[in-house]
DNA sequence: GCTCAAGGCCAT
DNA sequence: ATGGCCTTGAGC
């Protein structure tokens, strides 16, 4: 069986896709004093509006009680509202020359300077908290709620592989932008997807359970009702009685999105996909981050402990999963080349 | 010289 | 009236 390259075109898809966003922040600049603007480079902003408003002196009459919601919508009916909302983000009337002078700078040169400077320290430390990540888990319960109603389901486990495949894709990209991740070589960085995404898979339908944004079970075009868990474990019924444990225990110790973030990073840098890896040190690094930024999350380090055989019990979990789709010839058969290239990272694991 | 935020223009 | 694109020019 022969499998096609599929991960590492991914893998440079996604990173292009960041370096044009990385882009893109980068030339975002600054219109009358507010930050985050740009000229012709496809950011939609209110430019246009404020310099009328102000070089014309326009005074606007809220039709309403001056509260109106100004979005992508609704912005053009109420200007009033419109302009306060400028007013409000930081756009400065002081920026509009009066003398309608073109070209050259304004006074706000120092003010837009130390903004940079501060909206860059800003991002830098995002980097380097748990609780900052915690915000990209947040579409991962819509997601799979999507995912679980996607498609038509005739068979359990063609569909729990869809489901499986679906979060796949996700991941990669997900992976490509994290910090310490993104820095890693290609061959680094597919090693680590290989030993990780199966753990990963399931602590995201672990944690869409615990906190009930998902339903108990699905039911099947044919009438038959299958646990929603079956998603989580691959199809494979025998192992659902293990992942329901997990879940209770999880449920009972309570599981944030926080640690949602903390287990796929620690899914993603654990020791065992660190064997065939170059980097090690900065591995290592990101794991050291990771526990000290949860460890502060959570109040102590002891109180990572219960969380933490939580996880090594999901890692477990994921190797058996791996294994019963390889059983089942997925990667052959059903699966996509994506999910085969997965699996059969895992056979040559195992053979050495 | 080059940058990049401000003004102007004009199809919609 | 709106907003995308082009031109300008003081400060670095």
């Amino acid at each position: 069986m022969t499998t096609a390259p599929t991960l590492k075109p991914l893998l440079v898809a996604a990173e292009s896709r960041n370096k044009d966003r990385q882009r893109g922040a980068d030339r975002a600049g600054y219109g009358h004093g507010l930050a985050g603007l740009t000229w012709g480079t496809g950011v939609p902003v209110p430019l246009g509006f404020f310099k009328r408003t102000v070089q014309n002196k326009k005074s606007y009459q809220c039709a309403a009680s001056s509260n109106c919601p100004v979005d992508k919508a609704g912005r053009k009916r109420c200007p009033r509202c419109r302009f306060a909302k400028c007013l409000q983000q930081g756009m400065k009337i002081e920026a509009v020359r009066e003398d309608r002078m073109r070209g050259g700078r304004n006074k706000f040169g120092s003010y837009y300077k130390r903004d940079r400077a501060q909206r860059m320290q800003r991002s830098s430390l995002k980097d380097s908290t748990v609780t900052d990540l915690a915000g990209m888990e947040q579409t991962v319960t819509s997601r799979l709620y999507c995912l679980l109603h996607k498609w038509p389901r005739w068979e359990p486990f063609s569909f729990c592989v869809s489901a499986v495949e679906d979060n796949l894709g996700q991941l990669v990209a997900w992976a490509k932008a994290a910090p310490y991740f993104r820095e890693l070589e290609m061959a680094d960085q597919m090693q680590l997807l290989h030993a990780s995404w199966a753990a990963v898979h399931i602590a995201d339908f672990a944690y869409a359970a615990v906190i009930g944004a998902i339903p108990a079970s699905i039911k099947m075009n044919n009438g038959l009702e299958v646990p929603s868990g079956l998603a989580a474990v691959m199809g494979d019924c025998s192992l659902l009685a293990l992942w329901t444990e997990i879940v209770h225990l999880l449920a009972s110790r309570g599981f944030t999105r926080v640690d949602l973030a903390a287990f796929r990073y620690l899914a993603l840098f654990h020791e065992d996909g660190e064997c065939r890896v170059e980097n090690r040190a900065l591995i290592r690094a990101a794991r050291d981050s990771l526990m000290r930024c949860w460890g502060e999350y959570r109040g102590s380090d002891v109180a990572l402990l219960p969380q933490f055989t939580a996880f090594l019990r999901i890692r477990s979990l994921a190797q058996s999963c791996q294994n019963f789709l390889i059983t089942r010839r997925v990667g052959g058969v059903v699966g996509s080349s994506l999910l085969a290239e997965m699996l059969s990272s895992v056979q040559v694991t195992c053979a050495r």
